[in-house]
DNA sequence: CTTAGTGCAAATGTTTTGCACAATG
DNA sequence: CATTGTGCAAAACATTTGCACTAAG
């Protein structure tokens, strides 16, 4: 199961505070759960939350760093994170409306070994973004356009 | 070849200034030539240009629409640019020494195609950025530590 | 109580924009 | 000469930091 607890804040030497919980709470059941650190304080906001955006953005650095969140870099210069889950996928996004797809090609991971592997590198990880457009009907008409 | 020269700027409806010009040969004959628009811009004042930082980044990203550079963010929330070379490649960063190597992989880009297609996805571009640590002494020596 | 965490405001670093002036075709 | 490009300064963002105050263990 991948739900993080209290003992998982703890463990990264983290105590349990009222923000990091509803930070927490926020990622595990956001059914978008690419949020960025704008989005998780907006969030916090609607439900009416007293968290300001500095902590937001410190705990998302800390929950990081716990491996508790991923953090990633896609085309536009803006972080966005998802809660960690057991299993690694890399993301597939849509140009047009912006839709996020996840999968897993253990091909393409055992290809990415072998590649460092090759330039004499120990791979320490990567970040696979595959940028197109769906096959939703307003994203391709546009292509048309 | 892959020079770009001043018809390839009028190709894209830029006029040819002295600016662009600068800055282009100073791209495609960077040795490390992945540079940010900081470090264009800090080579053009070393070499007694006077050119404005506003105009690095409006001419780096108008080169960027014509094709001319390609425009990478790694893991740091930084741009970096390089000229656009004929062939395609991928990237390898040492996280330790920031070392940049470039590769291509054919088997890599048909599984991207075939992953993109699985899900309705007209593939339009991708990035792939494998991190690690290097063969050199110095990088390795800290993995120890 | 002692330490770590927080909100706020101010600082930072990168990239963009407005505008008067300069250069290109 | 009409248009596009430029430098500069100021604005806009995303993110980080300093600090006095608050809460957790």
């Amino acid at each position: 199961m991948s739900s993080f607890t209290n003992q998982d804040l703890r463990r990264a030497g983290l105590k349990v505070t009222l923000p990091r919980l509803k930070i927490l709470e926020l990622l595990e059941k956001a059914e978008s759960h690419h949020m960025s650190a704008e989005d998780v304080y907006k969030a916090l906001m609607e439900h009416g939350e007293d968290v300001g955006l500095a902590t937001v953005y410190r705990v998302l650095t800390q929950f990081e760093q716990a491996g508790i969140v991923e953090r990633h870099n896609f085309e536009n210069n803006l972080s966005v994170f998802e809660i960690a889950k057991d299993e690694h996928h890399d993301h597939l996004v849509c140009d047009q409306c912006g839709k996020i797809i996840e999968f897993h090609n253990e091909e393409i991971e055992a290809l990415q070994e072998k590649v460092a592997k090759d330039f004499g590198f120990t791979l320490a990880g990567h970040s696979l973004v595959l940028y197109g457009i769906c096959d939703n009907k307003d994203c391709q008409n546009s292509i048309k356009r």
